[in-house]
RNA sequence: GGUCUGGUAGUUCAGUUUGGUUAGAAUACAUGCCUGUCACGCAUGGGGUCGCGGGUUCGAGUCCCGUCCAGACCGCCA
């Protein structure tokens, strides 16, 4: 046996025990005569102790010979320290050490594995088995697993069942790019590694599996970002005969369920908004409602009075920063600067500082008087003390700007703060999307979302109008999750196609199985799916998903450890009857 | 495809603005001392292709051009 007891559980209790720990040196304090090693495992650190008065001949030299991360066994007695440390559990008692077996040398790490490592990002992501080591990436993993956890628990009691589909599939032209992968038995053929598994959820449900769920893989070959992983995990869910409030109702239960088991506290009833508000009031089809500070839209009292960028501006629109009035030139500036940026995309910025005096002062002072200043203030509700900060140009592009400028603004003044979580359900969005450059529309969520009954009229007059049952789940303005209530009808699955530009034929060969087995008595259904990597990065207060994935992808889509992806042998090529054609340059 | 930031000791960084003596600090590591440490302490020591290639210059970590790598973002992500 290589261990009685695991580094995280002995005190006084198990005083004058002989006990065998296992584990890796995290450290060695060698004062002379007196030797301490911290031995460390996956559940905490527990001292090992030595003098060499009365240690068994030979043992504090081979204690001396180790490294750190060296693999080691301990047989010992627990005792009671002489000096208790209060900060660890283990802190009360030490093992004096009667025998010790080196199972394992180590190398001298690459960095330190300590809570505040000295690693930067690249080197722990090559050395990712090293940095797994270390208590905070495994207590993010850990609370990965809890959630996991409570995910299934809550949805076994509401009678969801786990059903696995498969992951080589069928590549489609909507959505994002498919990963594909070749078929040795159907050469020139390809199989597409799911998006998500849309399609085979919506078949479980004409099976009559009226409640399915799966913790499942999905796969996306875009381009990556702090939040986005080319393979990451969703909880996948879908119901038959439910209305879009039975989805709500079961899907913010569950969330419930999460807060209250892992974070320890319920957030409540979730607010709701509809889409087109959400954009006119935030800018942003998923606001962060941890604070206020509204869009207010100020044509009307700002045109026409001889400022020019106003004048030609679509939409002109600010917000009010509480209590910025005493702003420097030089914060200003910064925030200025901030809206330039071209991934903010701003002309300029406007303000207007509501001095506590009552007075203004605003850097367009040349064309708007203090009485019209006041009109300002007014539409902003703002009062002595506070800042109004407006931007002006397109309208699309000057929301979305305002939108930055806005979480900035709460960023700065403290408004964001990771342990708040204020969830909101985003509801009402468009059933689909005009897209410029193909001069088409597109489904803005999938092309199996119903519309509202009361818009599909307006599929034929003004599709850009037509609301969904569609719905995202939204926290702190994070997006962790969508869904929609799906088209059950192959007739209106048919409409549908055709408003996305599919003829008939190219319905059929893509979707034929989907519309096919809607013949065949498909009960109405809904689902939605929910970011798992995204729900574990909120609820340990972080913005990168990649903390909380044990083997995650660099910004390339490179595993930086495995060093994947990698050319394949000729042979394997040849077997595939695969050419490459390398890009010129 | 684009914008920005960074690359200097095992590691994290300073030094680059304004080119000029032997490229520093902290930490880690090694050796020695230390009877209650727990971020132990003290002393000593080793450790550098300044990402790579080219150019300017009497002289380049520093300036210029190219390139590679990493990170954040825009586009993209139904």
């Amino acid at each position: 046996m290589l261990r009685t007891h695991t580094c995280g559980e002995l005190n006084l209790e198990h005083q004058g025990q002989e006990v065998k720990l296992s584990g890796w040196v995290q450290r060695i304090r060698d004062k002379g005569s007196l030797l301490w090693i911290d031995l460390r495992d996956r559940y905490g650190i527990t001292q090992l102790f030595m003098q060499e008065s009365d240690a068994p001949e030979g043992l504090v030299e081979k204690a001396r010979s180790l490294g750190r991360e060296y693999v080691i066994s301990v047989k010992g007695t627990v005792i009671e320290r002489e000096s208790k440390n209060p900060n660890m559990p283990t802190g009360d008692i030490e093992i004096a050490v009667a025998e010790l077996e080196i199972l394992n040398k180590s190398k001298l790490p690459p960095f330190t594995i300590e809570d505040e490592t000295d690693g930067g990002d690249e080197l722990r992501m090559k050395y990712r088995y090293l940095d797994l080591r270390r208590n905070p990436v495994r207590r993010n993993l850990e609370l990965r697993h809890r959630l996991a956890l409570e995910t299934r628990n809550y949805l076994d009691r509401q009678k969801f069942m786990e059903i696995e589909t498969p992951y080589l599939i069928k590549s489609t032209p909507e959505g994002a790019r498919d990963f594909v992968v070749p078929s040795r038995m159907n050469p020139g053929e390809f199989y597409a590694l799911p998006q998500s598994p849309q399609t085979f959820k919506q078949l479980l449900m004409v099976a009559g599996y009226d409640r399915y769920y799966q913790i499942v893989k999905c796969f996306r070959d875009e381009d990556l970002r702090a939040d986005r992983q080319p393979e990451f995990t969703q909880i996948d869910c879908e119901m038959a005969f439910v209305e879009q409030e039975d989805v709500l109702s079961t899907f913010e239960g569950m969330a419930r369920h999460l807060f209250q088991i892992v974070k320890g506290f319920d957030p409540g009833n979730f607010e709701r908004m509809e889409y087109a508000d959400a954009m006119k009031y935030y800018g942003s089809d998923k606001p962060d409602i941890r604070f206020e500070m509204k869009f207010v839209e100020l044509n009307e009292i700002v045109q026409n009075k001889g400022f020019q960028v106003f004048d030609d501006a679509e939409l002109i629109v600010g917000i009010n920063a509480e209590g910025c009035a005493g702003y420097t030139r030089k914060q200003l500036d910064k925030l200025t600067d901030f809206v330039k940026k071209p991934q903010v995309g701003a002309r300029g910025l406007v303000y207007v500082k509501y001095n506590e005096d009552g007075s203004f002062k605003s850097s367009v002072d040349k064309f708007y008087d203090a009485e019209q200043l006041k009109l300002w203030a007014e539409a902003f509700n703002a009062k002595p003390g506070d800042l109004m900060l407006v931007l002006a140009g397109d309208a699309e592009k000057t929301r979305k700007a305002l939108c930055e400028l806005r979480l900035e603004m709460g960023e700065n003044l403290g408004l964001r703060d990771p342990n708040t979580f204020r969830p909101l359900w985003v509801v009402d969005f468009p059933l689909l999307e005009w897209d410029e450059d193909s001069k088409r529309f597109y489904a803005m969520h999938h092309p199996f979302t119903s519309p509202k009954t009361e818009d599909i009229a307006l599929l034929d007059s003004d599709p850009g109008k037509v609301r969904a049952n569609a719905y995202d789940m939204v926290i702190n303005g994070v997006e962790i999750g969508g869904g929609s209530i799906r088209i059950h009808d192959r007739d209106l699955q048919k409409l549908m196609f055709k408003h996305l530009g599919f003829t008939d034929e190219e319905a059929q060969a893509q979707f034929g199985f989907l519309m096919n087995a809607f013949e065949f008595g498909a009960p109405p259904h809904g689902g939605i799916a929910l970011g798992f990597d995204r729900l574990a990065a909120l609820f340990g207060g972080s913005d990168s998903i990649r903390d909380y994935i044990a083997f995650p992808k660099n910004n390339a889509g490179r595993d930086v450890m495995i060093d994947s992806p990698s050319p394949i042998a000729e042979a394997q090529l040849d077997e595939l009857e695969i050419k490459l054609n390398p890009k010129e340059g």
